[in-house]
RNA sequence: GCUCCGGUGGUGUAGUCCGGCCAAUCAUUUCGGCCUUUCGAGCCGAAGACUCGGGUUCGAAUCCCGGCCGGAGCACCA
């Protein structure tokens, strides 16, 4: 009876995990990697995978390695060398160490010869069609049995041969139920020149191969991969088995859909060449510059990543969702200013001569007074948003309350509580102090408008919400007017 | 077509391995109300899901079979 007591518990113990389930395998010496493609930088879906490694290596107390795929040099786009980096960091992930398999090429060579001196793989000549019609139907090509010998001379042979002419291919099983398992190609010939390596090898390695070796030699213990490399990491198996090689824990997980952004890298490097697009961190775009360009908090994409998880099924992420976590981070922590889109200057008719140029002051933020407050002056004319001006009574807030008829707008009265009995609506405004601003929308479009005098305390960088319009982030200053980001209501 | 993998509210998740404590968790969202000189925050309340059909069982989100739907792979890309 105890005993069970006791099993009861350790079971609910095990549950209640936050987050990131736990690794299976071993936790002692966790190592593991982020291998992107250097094509440009990180985006939403690159999150999917680098969050999860980053936060399992910080709870395993486990190193991270960032490797760069740049085995394809048709693929590689330089500055993304760079890019990439940046991106992990604004992530708040710090690789342990940084490789590139542009720099491994011989360990390739070395681990292909090993391959072929054990009768693991083969040079083979055939034509790119005629293999696949064997392989379809289960048949090894004239080349699977060649001697380990012609094999090595083909190999030495290799380099100076036409392009497309040969490949080295690892033996799986031919008879293999997934006909894409069967006798993958591991080396192929490129003529083509790498940006970090020119043209000082013609013989490249497939990804499958490179990033077994890889995975090996770097000590991988945990290989955390989207689940369209399935049926690669099976293809994989054949080769750590041939090397005798432990194989590490593959764990695979679904498909993350954005939303709205269906742009490829590819599109995106089109669309910004084509000049559709203003750059990388282009509000429409779902790279991380961009997001973090309209102030969302990398904290948001490691919840949400965390939170996804890495299990198979697919998942969508919301918009809905990302606002609503980053309207939660920053909600507090940023101040509060007044933004007037579009506005309309008014001249208030019988304003009293005791309200003119009177100062105002508001808090930065309602909630923590101690932060200080903004001032500004009331004046007889003032600029309100365009889309409240509208007939009717309105309060402008701390100030006085107007009727607006058409053309004329007059002084009503100055008690709040009149405007508050009546429901008018309380808005915000700005005096001819204020400052030339626009916000760029998230798509794209841009609210021409004033903010007030005391933005000009504002750095680069700063996130802060605007009364009534919403949050956004100040991106820079150009001939005196303040160009901000948005980033959500 | 072949091979493989998935399917819990609008979205993301917990629970599925080891069936009962699940009239299903949490977050976001949406809608009310209160409060508030922001349409923000806060407080209170509400809405909304186990893909379908069989089977096993006293009992199924959970196990089995089948259908449906979705996704991925089938390269000398990664």
């Amino acid at each position: 009876m105890e005993e069970l007591g006791v099993q009861v518990e350790e079971k609910k113990k095990q549950k209640k995990e936050e987050g990131l389930a736990e690794l299976p395998g071993s936790h002692d010496n966790v190592v593991m990697r982020f291998a992107p493609n250097p094509s440009g930088p990180l985006h939403i879906g690159h999150a999917r995978a680098a969050v999860p490694n980053g936060e399992y290596v910080k709870r395993y107390n486990g190193k991270l390695v960032l490797r760069i795929e740049d085995t394809d040099p048709k693929r590689v786009y330089e500055p993304a060398y760079e890019m990439i980096q940046e991106d992990l960091k604004w992530l708040g992930i710090i690789p342990d160490e940084v490789v590139y398999q542009s720099d491994r090429f011989e360990i390739y060579y070395d681990i292909a010869r090993q391959l072929i001196e054990k009768g693991a793989a083969y040079m083979c000549t055939c034509d790119g069609a005629d293999f696949k019609e064997l392989k379809d139907n289960c048949k090894p090509c004239p080349h699977r049995d060649q001697s380990v010998e012609e094999n090595l001379k083909l190999w030495e042979e290799f380099p100076n041969m036409e392009a497309g002419s040969a490949v080295l291919r690892v033996k799986t099983d031919i008879a293999h139920k997934n006909p894409a398992i069967r006798d993958w190609v591991a080396m192929r010939i490129v003529d083509e020149e790498h940006p970090r390596l020119g043209t000082k090898y013609r013989i490249y390695p497939m990804m499958n191969f490179s990033v077994s070796v890889d995975d090996h030699l770097l000590g991988m213990t945990h290989v955390l991969r989207g689940k369209d490399h399935l049926a690669n990491s099976e293809k994989q198996k054949y080769l750590y088995d041939h090397m005798g090689w432990d194989i590490p824990e593959f764990i695979h997980y679904g498909r993350l859909k954005m939303e709205d952004i269906a742009l490829s890298t590819s599109k995106a490097k089109e669309g910004i060449e084509s000049g559709e697009y203003s750059g990388w961190d282009d509000p429409r775009l779902g790279t991380l510059r961009a997001i973090a360009r309209r102030g969302i908090q990398p904290e948001v994409i490691t919840q949400l990543i965390s939170e996804m998880g890495v299990k198979m099924a697919d998942s969508a992420l919301s918009w809905k969702k990302i606002y609503g976590l980053n309207r939660n981070i920053i909600e507090q922590k940023v101040n509060r200013y007044f933004f007037v889109p579009e506005p309309v200057k008014i001249d208030i008719e019988g304003c009293p001569d005791e309200e003119i140029g009177v100062e105002i002051k508001r808090h930065l933020h309602p909630d923590f007074e101690e932060r200080g407050e903004r001032t500004f002056v009331f004046e007889k004319q003032v600029y309100i948003p365009k889309k409240d001006y509208k007939d009717g009574f309105v309060r402008l807030m701390d100030a006085v309350n107007i009727d607006i008829d058409g053309d004329d707008v007059k002084f009503h009265s100055n008690s709040f509580e009149e405007a508050r009995e009546v429901r008018a609506k309380i808005i915000q405004w700005v005096s001819d102090d204020s400052i030339p601003a626009k916000v760029v929308m998230d798509d794209a479009s841009i609210v021409e408008g004033l903010c007030e005098a005391d933005c000009k305390d504002l750095e680069i960088g700063d996130v802060v919400q605007f009364e009534r319009f919403g949050f956004a982030r100040l991106d820079s200053i150009e001939d005196g007017e303040m160009i901000f980001y948005f980033a959500h209501k």
